[in-house]
RNA sequence: GCGCAGGUGGCGGAGUGGUCAAUCGCAACUGACUGUAAAUCAGUCGCCCUAUGGGCUACGUAGGUUCAAAUCCUACCCUGCGCA
């Protein structure tokens, strides 16, 4: 297997664990939050930059890179981490996110996470929005993209995705799958369930076989450029990155409902073809925010212990909290790169808005104990200027702190478990953390 | 001094007799953002109120015409350009 993982130590009474996965590239400590990086960039953020805010894991996108370069040239440029100077572990998503918000998402401000009162909710049938414009059209073999850079069409298949991701060259790779969008009737969830499984299955089956034709050139290549990181080197590379091959994980859907979310961990932690199953699992798809802990929890009460599991795409910090308390070990999101281009900053009192006009001249770091390099340099009032004055460095120096925020609190959470105070540090942070955000 | 053009909400700039408290852009303010079509998007943006309604003050200043004026007339003040 391509991926080793150990559990460290587990939360008593419940699913939560430390744990390491070990990977071609080098070692993540669990739980861990994985760093976005679509267009094998982290927006704004030089890979050095990355590294230095304590990322141990990059995510890219199939569905953008197979666009914009071209899988086939990032391959010959040696491969995601290769090419963006990440010596690292490296993953990608499959494009099953894509389906969703290219698809029914299109332009309609649907966002992933939804309260339960959304309006959208409250539709008692599936409304026929099939005229309504989108760039995914979903099929039973495949989804059908029309690119939003020069509208060409382009079908992806679980079997395209696959080797997509081959010849991206990530450690670990995810099936292709149908992300639903969470105002969807409980009858559509269970048929786009049905395909998600159909579509695991023809992933795995292309990964095992291309794993076993692997002639995987881009290996040659690799091992005659070495990585930047000395980790990588540190324990014969050549024989490592010789017998390189990414690991598949399976990706649980279902919607907000029990039945069908328990029915789908079954069938993916159960799906193998010659004894051959997925090396870790996804948990995808919509939750309405108040119930996400109870689906995270029917899932990973089903997916093996041995195996690592990762959340898709969340990474509010009270979700963190609970999905490592339900036995998460891998997060990532969009959310300390996107809400640092918009202004948003994380701090331990929750929320800051760095725009409002109470942050002009404040000569204070953003958090006086933050040891993030934005922190230890600038001021809350010269970022505030930078965003007023719609300079670049406004967004790098907000991402720069909003990932460092991120990824160690996903550590000090980490380090909680070890330490068997999990429960005291989550409630001190959150109460901080929620309090002062409500007070403002 | 003469000629021409023009003075509109923080700025730029529409409007040229009623549907104008005044299009729009910028700035400002507030809020969103959860496997990135996102350095994006949405809302507010004269004052006051017993606010899906009502009142008041406003389009350089002062008068005037009219049922009705940012819009027409007169005078004055100011700005820009041109000529002396």
């Amino acid at each position: 297997m391509s991926i080793k993982f150990t559990i460290e130590k587990k939360l008593d009474g419940k699913l939560g664990r430390a744990g390491m996965l070990e990977t071609p590239h080098g070692v993540i400590e669990t739980p861990a939050f994985v760093v976005v990086g679509t267009k094998a960039t982290v927006k704004s953020l030089s890979t050095e930059q990355v590294k230095e805010a304590g990322t141990q894991v990059v995510l890219a996108n199939t569905y953008h890179l197979y666009l914009q370069p071209g899988d086939e040239l990032v391959k010959k440029m040696g491969g995601l981490g290769k090419m963006m100077n990440w010596g690292g572990p490296t993953m990608t998503d499959s494009g099953g996110f894509q389906v969703f918000s290219l698809g029914a998402a299109y332009k309609k401000g649907i966002s992933k996470v939804i309260q339960v009162t959304d309006p959208s909710l409250m539709i008692p049938e599936r409304f026929d929005d099939s005229d309504a414009p989108r760039l995914a059209k979903i099929g039973q073999d495949g989804v059908s993209f029309t690119s939003h850079l020069d509208g060409s069409v382009h079908y992806i298949t679980p079997e395209k995705s696959i080797q997509i991701q081959h010849n991206l060259g990530a450690d670990m790779i995810f099936a292709f799958d149908e992300c639903t969008s969470p105002s969807e009737d409980l009858k559509y969830q269970e048929e786009a369930l049905e395909r998600t499984h159909a579509w695991a299955l023809r992933s795995l089956s292309e990964h095992i076989k291309l794993n076993e034709s692997g002639k995987r050139s881009l290996l040659e290549e690799e091992r005659l450029v070495p990585r930047s990181f000395s980790e990588v080197g540190s324990d014969g590379k050549g024989e490592t990155l010789r017998s390189f091959q990414p690991a598949l994980f399976g990706i649980v859907q279902g919607g907000r409902d029990e039945r069908l979310r328990k029915k789908s961990a079954k069938v993916i932690s159960e799906m193998e073809i010659d004894g051959k199953g997925f090396d870790g699992f996804g948990i995808g798809g919509s939750f309405a925010k108040e119930d996400m802990s109870t689906a995270v929890k029917w899932v990973n009460e089903i997916l093996p212990e041995e195996k690592p599991r990762h959340l898709l795409g969340i990474g509010e910090p009270e979700d963190l909290f609970m999905g490592i308390e339900s036995g998460v070990d891998l997060f990532d999101c969009v959310l300390p790169t996107r809400n640092g281009r918009n202004g948003t900053l994380f701090t331990k009192d929750g929320k800051m808005h760095i725009e409002k006009s109470e942050f002009r001249g404040d000569v204070r770091p953003i958090e006086n104990d933050c040891e993030c390099y934005t922190c230890k340099n600038y001021s809350r009032g010269y970022i505030a200027h930078l965003f007023h004055g719609k300079e670049m460095l406004a967004g790098t120096l907000s991402s720069i702190h909003n990932v460092h925020f991120l990824v160690n609190l996903v550590k000090k959470i980490r380090q909680s478990i070890l330490d068997g105070n999990f429960q005291e540090y989550k409630e001190s942070f959150l109460s901080r953390y929620k309090l002062t955000n409500k007070d403002k």
